[in-house]
DNA sequence: GTGAAGTTACGACAGTTGTCATAAAACGTT
DNA sequence: AACGTTTTATGACAACTGTCGTAACTTCAC
């Protein structure tokens, strides 16, 4: 077989993540836009570098025009996505409470977050819902 | 003063996580034991090296006797913590409803879990709870 | 058309992580 | 003590990521 090249994001990097954060948070920029908005203490071509391979890896998109504007190819909630459900499989094994709990517990909410909670779960229970079976964790299917 | 050396983890690396994985489940294991634990078509020598980096790193304890035993040195629960305050501040500017949404949201809850997710917002109502509001993060105001 | 300024392409070097091969040590068994 | 096995210690090499320096290429204002 061909070996497929990673499917899409295999976790990215935390110096990468400051990458897309950037994008995310000032849109399409040019090199030396992108360059200012990380404001950090870091070369020119250091950002150049680093975008360009980003680019490669699919997750950052460069345009055609001339000064090439770069912009995430990937959202933010991809990226949630992603990471969390690694950190559901790998870690936790396929428990997502322990998850939840540990968000929920560390930290004091307030009314409205408490309620915007109670509105989520409220939701969920509207859903289909796997009644009792287990198969959350690791059915047998690969991708996804 | 002598500069720490990075404090204490920062964010463990998809093959490293697989190994700590495996001392959490397979308790303190000798080298050997490991091994066979990863199971995956890996070099003896590959093992070794890998679990004596996290030992430097750490995140990993390796006893004195004889056939040396390895043990995780960092908890589940720290690794867990530790990731997901990072996917909360860098990828979502300090709010950690969205991905409570996501996990909630990307799966088909079963009764159990739904009242245990009651459960836990019960139990975090109780808390003092921050009452008034902000501060849980910085809110500059960013968009999104 | 020229030259300065802005943009882009490359190549390099270091540190980290995955993967091993070798070789030295320590052990267990005759 | 000598040999085979198990455990350890090292050293290497490659891919990936962070960091740049140079050099070539474009664009713009004379």
């Amino acid at each position: 077989m061909v070996r497929k090249k990673k499917q899409v994001l295999a976790r990215l990097a935390t110096g990468e993540l400051e990458l897309m954060e950037m994008l995310w948070r000032d849109g399409p920029v040019s090199l030396s836009k992108a360059h200012e908005s990380l404001g950090q203490p870091i070369g020119y071509t250091t950002v150049q570098t680093r975008l360009n391979r980003l680019v490669k890896k699919g997750v950052v998109a460069k345009s055609k025009e001339r000064p090439a504007q770069y912009s995430a190819a990937i959202t933010r909630q991809q990226v949630n996505q992603h990471d969390l459900e690694l950190l559901v499989n790998r870690v936790n094994d396929g428990e997502f409470l322990p998850l939840v709990a540990q968000l929920v517990g560390d930290r004091n909410l307030s009314r409205i977050e408490i309620d915007q909670l109670k509105a989520m779960i409220a939701e969920a229970e509207k859903k289909p819902g796997k009644s009792g079976k287990r198969s959350t964790k690791k059915q047998g299917g690969r991708n996804e």
